[in-house]
DNA sequence: AAAAGTCGGTATCCTAGGTTACAAAAAGAA
DNA sequence: TTCTTTTTGTAACCTAGGATACCGACTTTT
């Protein structure tokens, strides 16, 4: 089974770091379970009971939701590599907080949380890269969503935009940069309808204060861009 | 200096499930250090290099953050056992990225990260539980994070009121209950103003979908209810 | 019990931004 | 190149909800 999945493995950033030589020695130890789907057989149901961490070792599948209402959401896709389940594996949480349905044929595997904490009898240096990596996933997954959290509060979108662009400004360390996103993908980042968006964009470039043409966006006047968070 | 501070640390998740009388041991082996700070004073600031997880063993601080304009908000109060540095402390940033500030007289404890994912030489117990914990820790946070990035990107309020409606249906199992929150804070928490929520929420009361006085909620009609987040 | 402070509901007014629809430009395909 | 598709900008229109201000009901203080 190793080696015909070894490319997602390697892949996905909980085994980031583990010498490709060892992966033997920590699948044995992990001994994970593993499944495979059809395209659009569902691998997990919102409510079954949680058995381990997820990992796509092959195909494509998404994360979906269900509101209050029980109205179903795309959240995420997953590839090959991608993990899923990150967030309750180690939470209070018993239960699959949304569901994941395969989008072509699949194969999962799953690790329980105890053998991921378990320290083996033998100890194996390993599992320190593995308990590290898990922390690093969780704190990078929080800090992510903090920073949703901070463009979603905004209430105006010259403010969303404003700060968007003095973080990729300190990103590039350029005044002129390219957007990393489409229209589309940044209205809907912003949480805006993309007209909106465009409109106020406009009026940036009307003032001066930044000038563009579609993804090249060049900062005129940071003084003013910064004004408008305060 | 571990009797006078014992009270923050068994208050603190990060130490939930790790007896007293242990206590000694690890903090013999985590071996923190400890600073004092008097009022007012900043126990951190934006861009220093961390130097561990921090926790706030005696008095009151605040979490500010300074947007990209250098505009500062106040994120959150830290009080007694209260933690703060937790999503950087394993991820790949290396500096602070919000500053702490002493409300009071403040005792602080750092917890470098190493310390607490090395296992020691005994390979102690309660190692194995400090991390369950940290993990724990990371994993509700992302949780909840989630959960408030829910509610900021639906776009109505009567949305936001419907679900939050519904989800406490579903956590008390009754129709009849008690918000936990009062206007404002229930405003503050949906991010919309607190007149437009009495607004919605008396638009909702006048179609004969719920029924409230003050605290108290009455559900009269979930399936109008959920037909709201259709 | 009078005074002061807090909390929730209500009315008015007004604008930021959503919706829709279309046109121009860019990118890709044939 | 020419045709098609996708991505942007623009304009017209309209409404959800923010801001503000005020009132009445409760609470707390003195």
């Amino acid at each position: 089974m190793l080696n015909e999945h070894i490319e997602a493995i390697v892949k996905s950033t909980l085994f980031k770091g583990i010498d490709k030589k060892e992966l033997g020695l920590v699948m044995n130890c992990l001994c994970p379970r593993v499944s495979d789907y059809r395209k659009n057989e569902h691998i997990v149901l919102t409510g079954d009971s949680f058995i381990g961490l997820g990992l796509v070792l092959q195909g494509e599948a998404t994360v979906i939701k269900e509101n209050s209402a029980g109205k179903r959401i795309m959240m995420t896709i997953l590839k090959q590599g991608d993990l899923f389940g990150e967030m309750i594996a180690f939470s209070h949480y018993s239960d699959w907080l949304a569901s994941v349905q395969a989008q072509s044929d699949c194969t999962v595997m799953y690790l329980p949380k105890e053998k991921i904490i378990s320290q083996c009898e033998h100890s194996c240096p390993w599992h320190r890269k593995l308990i590290e990596n898990m922390l690093a996933i969780l704190s990078e997954k929080a800090l992510q969503l903090n920073k949703k959290v901070e463009y979603l509060t905004m209430k105006s979108i010259r403010e969303k935009i404003c700060t968007f662009l003095l973080d990729q400004y300190k990103m590039t360390g350029r005044a002129t940069f390219m957007l990393p996103m489409n229209r589309n993908e940044l209205a809907d980042f912003l949480n805006v309808s993309r007209p909106s968006l465009s409109r106020e964009m406009c009026k940036l470039r009307d003032e001066g204060v930044i000038d563009f043409h579609l993804a090249t966006v060049r900062i005129l006047d940071v003084k003013t861009l910064q004004t408008c968070l305060e």
